[in-house]
DNA sequence: ATGAAAGCGCTAACAA
DNA sequence: TTGTTAGCGCTTTCAT
């Protein structure tokens, strides 16, 4: 640990007494050195503090012991959570995680897939918008989309149908019978999903949807276009994302409205903010921390498809109608 | 980039009609090869959509191209901040960013700096606790540290101590006399820093200050020390960070009483949620989005130390005392 | 069960 | 200005 130089394996082979080759088989094919050379060997590595240099190894076996993990924006809690489950999982596979915030911009997407197609063993993207152009650039690295599903490529898919049928039902039984649906970006998959989920449910349980657009599924974009919704004579809110919600409650709140004595209102996502606001927000949680174990072992297992299922968390931003 | 294999530089040498070298002389060292030559490599790199080896490279270099960046939790949006400003920085300088999230655990952050000592070229450390013992796992790999000043090392410093100030002359300029102050971790640098500068600026400006320790920095260990603040009399808050600050407010809402109304309230950090709640944070921000910036080029010059400035951001929960 | 030798893709002297 | 050569640290046949 204190030698400048880091040690080789040909440093662990001259101090346990054997070739290189007999070094490199202990750490990769244990089994295949005899038991008290491996114990001399191994003693040898753990002397020297020897750790393989994955560049070299990487150059022969063409595995780099990397994934890319591709995210529009790190500082939204969403997609950070989504990042850590992914560098879990990696981490228990001994890979490491290149982390590509491409600040929404698909240019970046596709500058980050050509240039790092070389460096990674797979690619995890996390991609709500459409991203025709990257695919090319991924060549034939494998790749997972989260929440985004690709043809010819694997997939994870965060759910939210049977969790909106909860949350319509939960309005429902607070006896509200006009919702307003705040959508997600178009060509988000996961707006389809939502929205599709939203009417589905609103026509079996007989809740009145209007489905309004906000332009950005953000906070400040959904502040702006409270009135509108508070002038559609609604008596609950349910919002694209969780950022929105809050737009939702601090646009009703500078109308000297409030939440949920005047209006409900649900989110999605159930980020770590969502209980802590006032009022803790009522939301559909995402299993986000699962993604990463789901996702990894698909790398390289084909175009497979999985689906994870959010679920209702009831908190204090729904109430029963007035 | 529809062919199976990868470009070699020697499918681009055979190509332009040259040797590798010079493919590898007109990437690295373009004016030591003939312009026209230059031209005929650079056609055939596009061509064959070559992207060089970074392992093969890195092998002969010693240079990896790759900085690992460590924090506790990268769903702590204050954190991710960080982490996006040194991804921003990274991308310029063509490196790539190793993600490690310890989760908290110091004993990640050893591992961690152990097993990547021979990838990286750098690690930015974001660690506000102590790691001693991570510090000879570092090895001799340059390492900047945010938030921590390490002898040898280099580091990068949030400071507050004049925001502090004026958030202290804010408070009083509205009449505030009794100030509760709610310290962070012990053994954090930041806690400290903050704490000093507290307790100086409440010194100059004649206001009373009353330290409190909750525990853990979180929302919900505040919440839970919200009425011994109130039993206390004071009429204003200054949390460590905006979590806690989020936990008074969200406290004392259970108590019946109102920010800032009835106490006014200060975090730190300046995360994006802090203008989305209710009321909007008073609070002292942090350039997090310059730290990368600052840190990248700070690898391998050196055990330097940098600082950057906080500022007092005031929203609306602070008011004039009743 | 172990050693010898070749080679992954690239760069860096050194020659020419 | 360009080519030749050697070799970075490791794995992997192929011998032994």
């Amino acid at each position: 640990m204190e030698r400048g130089q880091r040690a080789t394996i040909l440093d662990v082979a001259a101090r346990a007494g054997v070739h290189a080759a007999t070094v490199s088989r202990t750490i990769n094919v244990p089994d295949k050195v005899a038991p008290d050379t491996r114990l001399r060997v191994e003693a040898a590595i753990r002397d020297l503090g020897f750790v393989p240099n994955r560049a070299a190894r990487g150059l022969i076996t063409g595995r780099t012991g990397n994934v890319a993990v591709i995210v529009p924006d790190i500082t939204n809690p969403h997609f950070a959570s989504l990042v850590r489950s992914v560098e879990r999982s990696a981490r228990q596979s001994d890979l490491q995680v290149l982390l590509v915030d491409t600040g929404e911009h698909p240019d970046e997407e596709v500058r980050a897939a050509e240039s790092l197609s070389r460096e990674v063993d797979g690619f995890i993207v996390v991609s709500p918008r459409r991203l025709h152009r990257s695919l090319g650039a991924l060549g034939s690295i494998p790749a997972v989309f989260v929440n985004r599903p690709v043809p010819e490529h694997a997939s994870v898919l965060l759910r939210t149908a049977p969790a909106v049928t909860d949350a319509l039902a939960h309005l429902s039984d607070l006896g509200h019978t006009h919702l307003a649906y705040l959508g997600g970006p178009a060509g988000s998959w996961a707006a389809g999903e939502r929205r599709t989920a939203v009417r589905h449910s609103g026509r079996t349980s007989g809740m009145q949807v209007l489905e309004l657009d906000v332009g950005e599924p953000t906070f400040e974009a959904t502040t702006v276009a409270v009135p509108d919704i508070v002038a559609s004579g609604v008596s609950a809110v349910l919002a694209f994302n969780d950022q929105m919600a809050l737009g939702v409650i601090a646009g009703l709140r500078t109308l000297g409205l409030s939440v949920p004595e005047d209006i409900s209102v649900v989110g999605f996502d159930d980020v770590p903010m969502a209980a802590m606001v006032a009022p803790p927000l009522t939301t559909i949680s995402l299993p986000t921390a699962e993604v990463g174990a789901v996702a990894l072992p698909m790398l390289g297992e084909g175009p497979a498809r999985r689906e994870l299922f959010g679920e209702l968390v009831v908190r204090h931003s729904t109430a029963r109608v007035r």
